[in-house]
DNA sequence: CGCGATTTTGAGAGCCGTCAAGATACGTGG
DNA sequence: CCACGTATCTTGACGGCTCTCAAAATCGCG
């Protein structure tokens, strides 16, 4: 975790008329007036290398992003400094609404790759309500869905066995990346040290490591070199107990 | 939990012009068009008893609802019937914004009082947005609180020890309580049993048990007869290792 | 007064945490 | 290209927190 923490590219050098995301199929189609909107909203491009801070526990942010690559999560910290993962950031997802509605972000983001992200100003936030309302709602609906991603860690995390919840959290890792467009046959990048799954997990180091050595013996899925496979998607749905749930359509912002 | 759910009353005894929320200090005052819309946007009450089922676990709904009086919970089970209980719900809640957004609830809701509910038609809630801005936003305001607590449940369940965790889910109950003008003095009527607070904490039963007589035998809170008492709130949060954060003002549609 | 729901207590097992140390991988400087 | 320090991964040993099974006690209600 580097202290510094980014390095704000001067201007915009991706105009959202070009938006390389919003060509996916996942993404809900803008019409002009929103496209316009949003790109008069824009303020520029933050780039952030592997590990940095993007907002810290406990302080304000002035700006909210959207992701268009790289990967993150969120997380909270006890005083002792016991550390919980609350949610992972993909492309496509935006994130610092908790800043702007509270003044104070009570959770910290840092990054895992390099990451780019759309910078908007939160002073703005009510402008986009009254100046485009499907804008609004459409934020609403990445808020709602924040929270049914946190409803789902909450009761893997609750009521789930270590094994249950690790198989579920690959599922999850899969689905996501499969959203964002970034897998592959079936593997993708997933850059995390085994500390961080533990802490996504609720567990400790030494007993994430042992049941992933149980997991990998299972033979459906193998992680190596920072990139993860599917080798038996249904073998790991039954591990889990269920598949993670995704949605077809979804707006972007 | 009665497979019955509810029985709506006929009209509106109600009006949002004589709210008997909006009195409280804590919720932010409406404008004349805010209160002019939201009383045109209100379809009903929804009066239902305790035990009751009001959203079903995978089943749509039709309605949004702002929670008047009376205590609630959001669950989600597995298929062997493992429970979380994911967050509480109070006077002055939104709730139903899932199946608004995704057509679909994937989590359960039901009463523990009984309670009265505002309903709202979910097919005008894009009108929201459209006709008043300002309470798009509170929508997402909310929905952010919404998130925020979640995040808290989520460090909670997966860091915290049995103990802390119950100190602290304590305290949530009184702040909450507090939020919602519900407390008296320092005491409040929690209308849960054990089995619940277990499938809040993550625990089993028994270990609940146990950890609850350890931590009345601390002399920091009560809690018999369906009513509790914080008996000591700073050696409550020194067992949490932080109290609850609460909001100062907030919005309440 | 009797039955079901809830709370409490006991006993034993095991999942999971902590402590510890070694192995492997990786980046940096010589 | 090699040496070395750091981060990460792996494995062993052991303790204890938490689970399950079981049953008794208490409460709520008709």
């Amino acid at each position: 975790m580097t202290a510094v923490a980014a390095r704000k590219s001067g201007g915009i050098s991706i105009p959202c008329t070009a938006c390389p995301l919003r060509k996916l199929s996942r993404f809900r189609e803008f019409n002009a007036e929103e496209l316009a909107f949003v790109l008069e909203l824009k303020r520029g491009e933050l780039s952030v290398e592997r590990g940095a801070a993007i907002v810290m526990e406990k302080s304000a942010s002035p700006h909210l992003y959207t992701v268009l690559s790289g990967w993150g999560f969120r997380y909270k910290t006890l005083a002792d400094g016991r550390r919980q993962i609350l949610n992972y950031i993909l492309p496509g997802d935006f994130v610092g609404l908790q800043t702007s509605v509270f003044e104070m972000m009570d959770h910290g983001i840092e990054s895992l790759t390099e990451m780019l992200l759309c910078v908007f100003p939160r002073d703005r936030l009510l402008d986009v309500y009254r100046r485009c309302p499907s804008l609004g709602f459409d934020i609403t609906w990445l808020a709602a869905r924040q929270e049914r991603l946190l409803d789902d860690n909450l009761l893997s995390v609750g009521r789930r066995t270590a094994r249950e919840r690790m198989a579920f959290i690959f599922l999850y890792f899969y689905r996501r990346a499969e959203e964002a467009g970034i897998v592959q046959g079936r593997k993708l990048r997933l850059p995390i040290t085994q500390q961080q799954l533990a802490d996504t997990l609720g567990l400790s180091l030494v007993h994430t490591n042992r049941t992933l050595g149980k997991l990998r013996a299972t033979g459906s899925i193998r992680w190596t070199d920072g990139t993860m496979e599917i080798v038996d998607v249904d073998r790991l749905i039954a591990i889990a107990g269920s598949d993670f749930a995704t949605d077809q359509v979804r707006p972007f912002i």
